[in-house]
DNA sequence: CTTCTGATTGTTAGC
DNA sequence: GCTAACAATCAGAAG
């Protein structure tokens, strides 16, 4: 079980599987390591953080989803400690969520990619300035210190409004 | 003690 | 263009 892990299914890289995109692949997962000394060890941080502030990959509208159903979920069934059964259950609703539903997730996450773009804008600055300078050679710098500076429109309003945000002309359904 | 895994889908980045 | 990897999560498993 522990061996297949990246590429799971044969890194699907087949005639076959190459012409079918990522279709039932068991998503090869994570580092996929684990080979033998693969594991990354925590230097002294608590987790292997390479990056000091490494900009996350923005939430999909599924997780976004996901977030709020994990709620749901552990409300309803709080002995349920299994992340595989509120995965499972939220794939399944997702597929069931209308495209209405969906497009308020989805526009949120649209959202999340925007700020992802400017994260990435500061870390990619922070990168270059570190190259310059030899990195984790001194450390009385006491490590990085600045924080979230993309901040250029100072017109970052925070709508509490709940879904929908603006749909503007959407086709709906006309069905 | 520390890191990984499971399971879901979507998005992003690399080739 | 397609593939691989990763995004959260939580408790257990493995080394």
């Amino acid at each position: 079980m522990t061996g297949a892990r990246a590429k799971g299914k044969g890194a699907a890289k087949n005639t076959k599987d190459a012409l079918k995109p990522a279709d039932d692949r068991k998503v090869g997962k994570r580092k996929a390591a684990v080979d033998k000394s693969s594991q990354p060890k925590a230097k002294k941080e608590k987790k292997a953080q390479k990056d000091p502030n490494k900009p996350k990959r923005p939430p999909s509208a599924f997780f976004v989803f996901l977030e709020e159903f994990r709620s749901t979920f552990k409300k309803e069934h709080p002995n349920v400690k299994a992340v595989s059964a509120v995965g499972k259950a939220a794939g399944e609703k997702w597929k069931s969520m209308s495209e209405d539903e969906k497009a308020a997730y989805e526009a949120k996450a649209a959202k999340r990619k925007v700020e992802y773009e400017k994260q990435m804008n500061a870390y990619n600055k922070r990168q270059e300035s570190a190259g310059d300078g030899d990195e984790g050679s001194d450390r009385s710098k006491s490590e990085v210190n600045d924080e979230e500076e993309a901040n250029e429109e100072g017109e970052q309003q925070q709508p509490e409004d709940e879904g929908e945000e603006d749909q503007e002309d959407e086709d709906e359904d006309d069905d």
